[in-house]
DNA sequence: ACCTCGATAAAACGGTTGTTCAATATTAAA
DNA sequence: TTTAATATTGAACAACCGTTTTATCGAGGT
């Protein structure tokens, strides 16, 4: 018994390139937009084969999610003992630039998929606050689960908007708008933005009038 | 001569009605998600009447960018003289929180509408930080612009992924979100996030060995 | 050799899309 | 009242969507 019951015909890898196709288009322009016809001839292939290999384009969809979580998580480990800094291997060029791409348009899109990414990046991120990231440390707040939601936040903000930034900064690519971009946002982390609130200016609230009830029991976490 | 020349049948404001349905609909579920058809439901008229009221359906969405636009530069007018806070505005219900939503849609849409809408927040942002905003002043930096960019980017992005900000914080709507973030955004504009850096670390930069050539001439803009 | 089975392509199907067309209704002007 | 012009509808159109069907081909097992 030889055991090697797949791949009677021809090439056998033809699925994983159909999946590859797909997070490519997937990534580039949203779930929606994508058809499976411009997946097959991405891959090459007719569309009546996408749909015999995942059953739907639902389904390769939910293959894709799978393919990228899991990939991204092996890059990431990779990535620990390695020399390269994690955000710059998400801004240069390479199979994980297309995967946090294909994760933005997750988060946008209003489906079950984007969820699970978005609530693992604020895990991640939540550790990260409390075992200090690359060597920094954070001020720790009491409700820490918000604390973590908003760094994640503005982790993922600036390629969500990136294609925009470009025209009004004049940059070229995601690599020149981040390099403008990132002193500004160091300094925002280390120093703030604000000079002076105004008198009796409180640490938080939308104005005056705002917010009467406390709708949430929003914890008071001014550090200082 | 009276010179009322349209409305020769029944109701003149049913262009207006079709417009406003779909601005709703454009800004509850984005321009590609959102039909002709569904926009004649909403505003109770026939598919063709749209099409014969506005051209197509490209022509009908720059109609409704310009009334977006007309109509919030008119309610942020208003809002100046009024004692509303208009952070208060955009996050309560009412037709600014559906522009806004409109907006946002606009920005992740890859089409050129909302480059504009992009940079005229960039604009006001810019402007903002030199004047003042509210009682609150800013610490400037050379490069006015990439600041702008950055702080347009921090008041954009909270609205960007509120929906799954929601799930990870419990909340049930944009308010209850907001009021549990807000919080944390004032603190991080006062007071930034991190508490340490490493031995050696700069300003700036992706990491000890990013950015080797400094390609677009970064200001060095570390205030103290 | 035969048979089976999966990979693959080509065509077709039903549904939805944006848009057009023909017909009707209604009002303003003559 | 007649006429011209526009608002409005309902049906139809071509194009495209995801999917199904049909048929062909080739490799393995027996």
């Amino acid at each position: 018994m030889s055991s090697t019951k797949r791949a009677p015909h021809s090439s056998p890898e033809t699925a994983d390139r159909i999946r590859d196709a797909a997070i490519a288009e997937f990534a580039a322009h949203g779930f929606v937009k994508t058809t499976v016809r411009k997946i097959a001839t991405a891959a090459g292939v007719s569309p009546g084969l996408v749909i015999h290999h995942f059953g739907s384009k639902d389904a390769l969809r939910v293959a894709c999610d799978e393919h990228v979580f899991a990939q991204s998580a092996e890059i990431k480990k990779e990535n620990a003992t390695a020399s390269t800094p994690l955000i710059a291997e998400m801004v240069s060029d390479g199979p994980m630039r297309t995967y946090v791409e294909y994760f933005l348009k997750s988060i946008l899109d209003p489906s079950e998929h984007g969820q699970r990414f978005f609530d693992h990046h604020v895990e991640v991120v939540e550790n990260a606050i409390e075992e200090g990231f690359a060597g920094y440390t954070f001020r720790q707040s009491d409700d820490r689960r918000a604390r973590a939601t908003m760094i994640a936040m503005l982790s993922i903000a600036p390629m969500l908007v990136e294609p925009r930034v470009r025209r009004v900064l004049g940059t070229e690519d995601l690599e020149g708008s981040m390099a403008r971009l990132i002193p500004h946002f160091f300094d925002l982390y280390r120093n703030g933005i604000l000079e002076s609130a105004p008198e009796g200016a409180p640490g938080h609230g939308y104005g005056p009038k705002a917010t009467p009830g406390s709708p949430h029991d929003p914890p008071t976490d001014e550090s200082d």
